[in-house]
DNA sequence: ATAATCCATAACTGGCGGGCTATGGATGAG
DNA sequence: CTCATCCATAGCCCGCCAGTTATGGATTAT
């Protein structure tokens, strides 16, 4: 895992409104755009380019219907975080070995 | 554990120079300010800044020899990282208490 | 056909933050 | 005592990024 993609990541997640909309869809499932709106305490376009740089980073996938564009967690693009994580603290390999063969069959 | 400690780490960690400084008194231990400077690639300034960040986020701490200042990673402070993680994958929390309690007692 | 809804993009703005140089206090060396 | 070294703070600058409004294409409703 390159160091580029640890750093996407940690940018991608840096931002409270952005990460809010990350945790929402992680605990409410699929949403569309206008339901993220409507709790995200910013205007339409600020979600739409959330929501753009969320799937720069691999977390969430987009799926058109009609008029409307549904989005979902891809929690599989948390991988590099535990890995991260994982090699900061250099112990207890094995615990976490399993975690990310989880995560990364977890492409739904 | 807030949601202020989840920003505060996710933006301490965001910037590379910085996330750069913590791996490695992750990986080496014990710096000094000047060793953590000669690798930086950044001003001895720039650096400090980083290590205050760094200090208010918990994830190291200072201690004082001389006229020289060491610093050293407290890898506990990863642990909120985990438990977001943990809560945002909602899955085997079992295997991440087990790593989470080894992280809180890791205060050295 | 017309109007309304959903969403993405464009264009602009402001603030935040990371970089720098300059400086000074504290400690160690000669 | 004087000078050099280590580090932190101050002050400044500039680029980035998250926010906004405006707009338009696509789809659905009337």
């Amino acid at each position: 895992m390159t160091s580029q993609a640890h750093d996407l990541l940690f940018r991608t997640l840096a931002d409270p409104t952005r990460r809010a909309i990350f945790e929402r869809l992680c605990r409410d499932g699929d949403q569309t755009v206008a339901a993220l709106t409507a709790k995200a305490g910013v205007s339409q376009p600020a979600v739409s380019k959330h929501l753009g740089i969320l799937k720069r980073a691999g977390l969430v996938r987009d799926r058109h219907e009609g008029r409307q564009t549904h989005y979902s967690a891809q929690r599989a693009a948390l991988a590099p975080l535990v890995d991260w994580t994982r090699q900061m603290s250099g112990f207890w390999q094995a615990r976490f070995d399993d975690l990310e063969d989880l995560l990364k069959r977890m492409d739904q």
